[in-house]
DNA sequence: GCCAATGCTTGACAGTCGTCAAGTTTTTCT
DNA sequence: AGAAAAACTTGACGACTGTCAAGCATTGGC
């Protein structure tokens, strides 16, 4: 074969995969949807065809089994979550406004990606029970402490403090308000949510000692 | 009916219900093994029935169906788990003494009561999605938040100090490293968790400022 | 020792699940 | 245009689910 002809195999192969790609993308953000609605207990790969303009069989044509869908669906939760809080870090220009662009991120968030986020926590806690899982999940949980350690190291550097824990420490206490704050909101408990709102920066503040 | 008789017949009918509830709290223990083997999502009433010395059929003599058994299930746990600290708040004369032996017990039940944490962590995370799930955790989730309270605030009691924040942000805090802990521990990653045990005695002197 | 009530087992039901093979439609290339 | 390949649908399979009715076993009062 000449290389005319190679790269033009090149070529058609490419775009077959990245059509492929793209098909198995689109299905992967369905079922995100799906499992961000019913939960992880309950998705079926039916309810999740359902949710795409396909038919159910069309997922193994795409996907190997049950198991490569799902994980690739949460790697599609990763893209979408994890740089919610860049543009406020980049924006601040001062301490306070930072802490009050993050509180009014984070409980945007929350109310607006409810769904989502749970999901992620039934993933994170099906990783507890499935071990295929947990790979992926350690990775996005991961990513997810980069992101909070950029926005309070970035709010020491602003107020001339610095932190008073490690990255670890700060980001499952952030977490954790963030899951609490989730849990009563979906259960329709506004006046808990506004509190663990009005603590939030107290919150942070006691993450990060002033003065050095 | 005589008072005599009456008296006997209460008798009698109070020896079958606590009868049928011995046997009902047996059941909810065996599906809360079966649930902290196996999780939510992968648990069926034959598999429960399994781990009990009965036949999937008693199930539903003694309990009206599968959420009416997991519900029993649940409050079965936080009879199991609720108490595990108060011993060391009782002992302790010193404050160093208090925060070593809860740092113990935190990664004794870590290490020993796995399997049933991240039930209970599952259950929570149901309860994102599902309604009839919420009360029961909501309950359960404040009674450790208690937990925790009784600790850090003798804590701070015996070293003169107070607690910064609030029971809330306390529990969240801790609850957050628990579950990170659970999350390496159970991918048998021993070094991540010896470094959160390390940790631990600093996030909890993060939470308690000294002096007063 | 008999009878009734309770406790428990068995088997079947209707439904759902993941998977896959066979067939149909659509796209692509020559 | 026609053939080949890719994309997608349909229907079926065996396995598993929660539920429950029918029947067997065991207990307790007389």
């Amino acid at each position: 074969m000449t290389d005319v002809a190679q790269s033009k195999q090149d070529r058609i192969t490419r775009r077959q995969v990245d059509k492929f790609d793209a098909r198995r993308t689109e299905l992967a953000v369905a079922t995100l949807h799906t499992l961000a609605e019913l939960g992880y207990a309950r998705t079926s790969l039916r309810e999740i065809a359902q949710n795409s303009e396909f038919s159910h069989g069309v997922l193994h044509y795409y996907f190997a089994d049950k198991r490569d869908l799902i994980t690739e669906a949460v790697r599609q939760y990763e893209v979408v979550c994890v740089t919610k809080y860049d543009e406020a870090v980049a924006n601040a220009t001062t301490s306070e406004q930072l802490r009050g662009e993050f509180v009014g991120t984070f409980f945007d968030t929350l109310d607006q990606d409810a769904t989502l986020h749970r999901l992620w926590y039934d993933l994170r806690n099906q990783s507890l029970f499935d071990e295929s899982f947990r790979a992926d999940v350690l990775e996005i949980d991961s990513h997810r402490e980069s992101m909070v350690w950029r926005v309070i190291s970035r709010y020491a550097e602003l107020s001339g403090g610095s932190v008073a824990g490690s990255p670890s420490t700060v980001y499952v206490t952030l977490d954790g308000v963030f899951q609490r704050a989730l849990l009563h909101h979906l259960a329709g408990d506004v006046v808990t949510v506004a509190q663990l709102r009005a603590e939030l920066p107290d919150v942070i503040d006691l993450l990060v000692t002033p003065q050095r």
